[in-house]
RNA sequence: CGGGGCGUAGCGUAGCCCGGUAGCGCGCCUGCUUCGGGAGCAGGAGGUCGCUGGUUCAAAUCCAGUCGCCCCGACCA
């Protein structure tokens, strides 16, 4: 009886845990149209903190919002050609509309580089338009053939930043800039550390000149890409004609780039910090940081400890701690629930503290509080409370990105390497390898068929091995490359 | 699309081989007692057994078909 409220293991069955621990935490259910889902208020209100904080390092850097339809003529997704074969096999097509066939099919976007740059086409004329650094929040649909909650769904929620340039060196400029704020936003915000680099030609986007990636490392060990950011130089401006009048007085297409993180992040989350108990929100995404459960016996004891746990919330939400915001703070008033019922409902949940307060502590004047990735207790004095909860808040935050570096250093593989010894790893316990690649195309798509394993970045100068890798790990010519190997979702 | 599994109450399931009017746990509702790590007792509500057809006096159970979902693989953020 009490084993249907456990969830399955991480180690017993990775992908039930991921599966179950999403649904039962309330982030996300399934949806009658098979590979959709419904992201439900948990899930959404982390959702919305990503949006938020992102959405403010996009105006920061320059950038605004503005909204592109969701119809695509189809005939655009056909003018590049490496785009259109990308995307053709998951395109959702419209074909009727008000009870009439279509003149010409609608695409449902899969992203949408086509309409924004044929409309960037007609609003420059001048280098003195550019650039445009433009974002936009929205939903696209890829028809895949498999899905999985949050990390890939036939509908999902995203943003695409579109950005025009008048140099090459500008563009390169600006993908590498928001590939930086991905990073930023992951480590700082998820507590989810990434690897940055460029993808290899065979894992670049569908139209991209380059594309570069972070790339995270969840609890089995495999990869996820988290989000992308592609340099597509004059591809699309050519496709679009897409031209402006230079300094100098010639013509010449524009530069373009575009970059991407999806909801697919929530799933990076709950495979990043998730434990047995549930999943783990780290503090500065959490839509509650901390909940208040009061403990009591007789009817005007509860009375007195609500009242005391809605002192204690009014005062949290009140204190301005260091970062702007308040204090976001839940009582769990409901009856006819024990207090330890309620601990294992929110360690589900992932709510970073937990307050425990009752008759003992109120006597007192202090407060318990439990963190949830530790499990720690600490007793705290109900006239510092403000303070040190947004410390221990602050500290959560840390060491959440701290075991998920750790974790991960400790499952990466480093110098040289025997394809045997590479095999072993990727085919046993899985984790990053870092191993010399010529550059080869042959080599990647043979080392895929053979291990599943593929490029997942090939890593920026920070994360590279302190000696530079000397051979392929596949053909064993000089290396050009050392490349960041893993199976990946 | 290939392989595997599953559709019985909100959730998880038993019953199916061997047809005979559907059971259990959790959850839900009411009441009393409880409440510092998943409460106890009593009472109660809730099911066209995925759908269609067939066999039969009788189908959750047997047969045929069909739909859907999940997992594993090939494609992808």
């Amino acid at each position: 009886m009490a084993d249907d409220k456990k969830l399955p293991t991480r180690a017993a069955d990775f992908s039930a845990w991921y599966n179950e621990v999403v649904l039962r935490s309330e982030l996300a259910d399934y949806s009658p149209v098979r590979g959709c889902m419904v992201i439900r208020p948990r899930g959404y209100g982390i959702w919305e903190r990503m949006q938020r904080q992102l959405d403010t390092m996009f105006k920061d850097t320059g950038h605004e919002n503005a909204y592109f339809p969701l119809f695509i003529p189809e005939s655009f997704l056909k003018k590049e050609a490496q785009h259109v074969e990308g995307f053709a096999p998951e395109l959702a097509v419209v074909t009727h509309g008000g009870g009439k066939k279509l003149e010409e099919p609608l695409v449902v976007r899969p992203t949408s580089e086509t309409i924004i740059y044929a409309m960037y086409a007609k609003w420059v004329q001048s280098y003195r338009d550019l650039p445009i650094l433009i974002n936009q929040w929205a939903n696209v649909v890829r028809w895949e053939m498999r899905t999985r909650l949050f990390l890939r769904t036939t509908e999902f929620l995203w943003q695409e930043g579109h950005t025009a340039h008048a140099t090459p060196e500008e563009a390169e400029e600006e993908t590498r800039k928001m590939l930086g704020v991905y990073r930023d936003f992951m480590e700082s915000y998820m507590a989810m550390p990434v690897v940055t680099g460029m993808k290899s030609d065979a894992e670049k986007f569908a139209g991209a000149v380059r594309t570069y990636a972070v790339e995270a490392m969840m609890q089995d060990n495999k990869g996820l890409q988290a989000g992308t950011s592609h340099n597509l130089g004059q591809n699309f401006s050519k496709a679009f004609d897409f031209t402006f009048q230079t300094e100098a007085g010639g013509t010449e297409y524009a530069w373009n780039t575009s970059w991407g993180v999806s909801t697919r992040m929530i799933g990076g989350l709950v495979m990043t910090h998730g434990d047995d108990k549930g999943i783990q929100v780290p503090p500065l995404l959490a839509p509650i940081e901390v909940v208040i459960v009061p403990i009591y016996k007789a009817d005007d004891e509860r009375a007195r400890m609500l009242e005391a746990a809605e002192k204690v919330r009014a005062e949290l939400h009140a204190w301005e701690r260091r970062a702007p915001g308040k204090l976001r703070v839940h009582v769990d008033k409901r009856e006819g629930i024990k207090p330890g019922a309620k601990y294992y409902e929110w360690e589900l949940r992932g709510i970073p503290i937990r307050m425990e307060l009752g008759p003992r502590d109120i006597e007192k004047n202090q407060a318990v509080l439990v963190r949830r990735d530790t499990g720690v207790k600490t007793t705290v004095s109900l006239e510092t409370i403000g303070e040190d909860v947004a410390d221990l808040l602050h500290a959560i935050q840390d060491s959440m990105l701290t075991a998920a570096r750790d974790r991960r250093e400790s499952n990466s593989y480093r110098g040289e390497i025997t394809y045997e010894r590479f095999r072993e790893i990727i085919e046993g316990p899985g984790g990053f390898v870092y191993a010399g690649w010529c550059g080869g195309a042959a080599c990647e798509a043979a080392i895929k068929e053979e291990t599943k394993a593929t490029i997942r970045v090939l890593p920026d100068e920070e994360f590279r091995s302190a000696e530079p890798m000397k051979n392929c790990l596949k053909c064993g010519a000089n290396a050009v490359f050392e490349a960041l190997w893993a199976k990946a979702y």
